[in-house]
DNA sequence: GTAATTTCTAAACCTAACTTTAGATCAAGC
DNA sequence: GCTTGATCTAAAGTTAGGTTTAGAAATTAC
C-alpha cells in the first residue's frame, strides 16, 4: 500500500464542486498537502476529498480558513485518517459550534427586549454587554457594542431621550 | 422643534465607539443620512446612534450591509424614528434571524450523525442536501456541498471507501 | 504522432468592509 | 487673532477568500 499513483486536481474540483483554483488556494493556505508527480503536477489522497469536504462545511458555519487549518491539524499527515480521527476532530468542532450557536442564541433573545422597547444602545441594553460579543466574533477589525479599549461607565453608546 | 444643531461624527464615533471613518463609509453605504452645516460638516440626528447601534447589532448577526440598509429602509427619513417604528422593523429583523439560527442547528445536529459516522462527504450525508444550506448562505460565490448547476444524482462529493 | 485537455506558475483582479494618508478647511479655545 | 483639534475629500491600501489571465508544459484521446 504505497503512496499510489493519488488523484489530480480536476477529479477532486469534480466531485467536491470546488473550482480547481480554489483548491489550490487552500493548498496555499496549508489545508491539504498534495505531493508531486513526474512531470511536477499536483496528485492528492484520494482521502483530501473528505478533507475538503469538512472545510466546506466548516465554511458553512462561519470559520476562517485559519480556524479550519486549526481543526485539520490533529488529522494525521502520514496515513490516511480513520473514523476515530474524524470522530476526535467533529469534538473540536462541536464546541466551537456550540458557543457560536450559543452566542446568536442569546444575542437573539436579548434582542427581544431591546429593540421593542426602544432601549437599544443604551449602556443598560442587554445587547450592551461585552461578555456576549467577546464570546466568538466574525473577522476583521471592527469595533463592536461597547468594545472599546478603556471604555469608562460614562463611556457606552447613549441615547438620551430622541427616540 | 426644527432641525436644531444636529450632532457632529465625532460624537457619533465617540458614542458607539465606530472609527469616523466607518461612519462616513456608512454614509456612503445610504446607512445614515446626515446633512451639512455652513461649512461643509455633516450634522447627524441624535437618533442616528440607535441607527447606527443597530447597524453594529445586526453585523454581529452576519448581516451585510446590504441586508442592513434593506432592514432600516422601513424607518422614516424625515422624523425621529418612534419606538413603534422600531418596533416593526425588528419583526423583519427576527424573521431573518430565526432562519439564520434554525440552520445553523439544523446543521449542527446533521453533522452529529455525519463526521462521527465517517459518512462525510457522501451523497446520501445529511450535510448534503442542497435545501438546508440554499436558507441562508453566507456571501461571496462559493460552491457549497451539492450547490452545483446541472448536478445529477451522480455528480455529489463523493467518498467511496478510502477513510 | 498529433490534437485536445489538464495542469502548471505568477501575477493581476475582485468584493466587502473598512482604514490610512495627504493636504486643505472649519470650529473652538484663549 | 492665532493655534489646536476636528472635519473635509479623494484615492490608495488592507484582509479574506477566491477567480481570471497568460503562456508554457504535461497528459490523455484518437
Amino acid at each position: 500500500m504505497a503512496k499510489s499513483a493519488g488523484v489530480s486536481i480536476g477529479y477532486l474540483a469534480e466531485r467536491t464542486g470546488l473550482a480547481v483554483s480554489a483548491i489550490r488556494y487552500y493548498e496555499a493556505q496549508g489545508l491539504v498537502e498534495p505531493w508531486r508527480n513526474a512531470g511536477g503536477q499536483r496528485r492528492f489522497h484520494r482521502s483530501d476529498l473528505r478533507r475538503l469536504s469538512f472545510v466546506m462545511i466548516a465554511q458553512q458555519f462561519g470559520f476562517s480558513l485559519p480556524d479550519i487549518r486549526g481543526f485539520l491539524k490533529s488529522l494525521p499527515g502520514g496515513r490516511t485518517p480513520t473514523q476515530e480521527d474524524w470522530a476526535a476532530i467533529s469534538t473540536e468542532f462541536r464546541d466551537h459550534l456550540d458557543r457560536r450557536i450559543e452566542t446568536l442564541m442569546k444575542l437573539r433573545d436579548n434582542l427581544d427586549g431591546c429593540i421593542g422597547c426602544g432601549c437599544l444602545s443604551l449602556p443598560r441594553c442587554a445587547l450592551y454587554n461585552p461578555q456576549d460579543k467577546a464570546a466568538e466574533k466574525g473577522s476583521g477589525p471592527r469595533y463592536l457594542m461597547g468594545d472599546r479599549p478603556e471604555a469608562g461607565p460614562e463611556a457606552g453608546p447613549e441615547v438620551e431621550n430622541e427616540g
